[in-house]
DNA sequence: ATCGATTGCATGGGGACCCATGCAATCTAG
DNA sequence: CTAGATTGCATGGGTCCCCATGCAATCGAT
């Protein structure tokens, strides 16, 4: 009948809920926006914000796990929108130090997970083993589709400047 | 420390993994047009449409869980490169009757799967336990944020016109 | 037959993402 | 000290996705 390949139903309902899933982000996105004046994007990169003091465009690519140019255009909007306040380092002029400004703090009170809440609620929702249980099973797909060399980062505050400099030359980001 | 009520571990761990897994989409996405012209969404589409003999752009959204405008677009594009073939309907010339070209096919075939490779490759890496289980905690997941009601979809091949007119108003998108 | 709903698509607007580049500031050799 | 390699960001280009609209065709009821 079909041409193709079928791949067996276990793989469609992973994929099937997965698409539900990113779409149900896509929608509490908006729906914060229209709460909240920012989106789910702003919102999660104003968390990774507050849980850091003061951090570069690229940390801060890197703790959300999106591209600097992303971020860059996200964290434009949120200076123009006074949440956070962006200011050239001492130390190195080509580098920004971002934070939060009270406003941006203000913003993340009033919202204190939006955009991902739906998810959070629904995984926390989840009985306690079952949660585990997908925990690690999502892990496990991850894993075994070869993406953790992509770090779990967020471990180095990386205050410092350049300094220890640790030249792993890997390290590049796209597999091209 | 930190002033935001920090879900638990495995709660951002699972959103860590989804959003890992979604870049992937993404890049999978990229990489297959790189390779074949053709981007993972219009993959995705002509994958739908390569099941269905012909169908309405409607009746296309409603299959891949997507809007009917961004559909629009993605069969603009296909239809542009010659992979799919649009004409107006007879009986409702409102409507579109979409159908794969020979080129379309071909394109198809020579990318069975394309897109969501990793994704799928990853999960059939799974032992089959491991895999049962994946399935079934996301779609616990998913039935715990309430996401079923948006339906399975993909049942009906719908071919008539209007005719049986299942009057479901139920039926919106967004909850707005 | 006619006027007001309802469909079915197309478009424009906006946000998120990524890649490739451009550019300035730094670092590193020589 | 100076030229070349390397950062750190910003921008432009392109895709996806959704919403709100606009417009034409159809349906319904009077």
């Amino acid at each position: 009948m079909q041409s193709i390949p079928f791949p067996s139903a276990e793989v469609t309902s992973v994929l099937d809920d997965l698409r539900r899933i990113v779409r149900v982000l896509r929608e509490s996105s908006r729906e914060a926006e229209a709460r909240l004046g920012v989106s789910g994007a702003q919102l999660f990169v104003l968390r990774a914000l507050s849980g850091a003091g003061s951090s570069s465009l690229n940390a801060l690519a890197a703790r959300t796990h999106t591209h600097q140019s992303t971020v860059s255009v996200v964290v434009k909007r949120l200076v123009e929108h006074g949440l956070v306040e962006s200011t050239v380092s001492e130390r190195d002029a080509r580098r920004i130090e971002l934070q939060l400004t009270s406003k941006g703090r203000g913003v993340l009170a009033r919202a204190p997970r939006a955009g991902q809440d739906r998810l959070i609620d629904g995984i926390e929702g989840l009985s306690r083993s079952e949660r585990r249980t997908l925990a690690s099973a999502l892990h496990r797909l991850v894993e075994t589709m070869g993406l953790l060399d992509h770090e779990p980062e967020m471990f180095f505050e990386e205050a410092e400047p350049a300094a220890r400099a640790k030249k792993k030359q890997g390290q590049r980001r796209g597999t091209t």
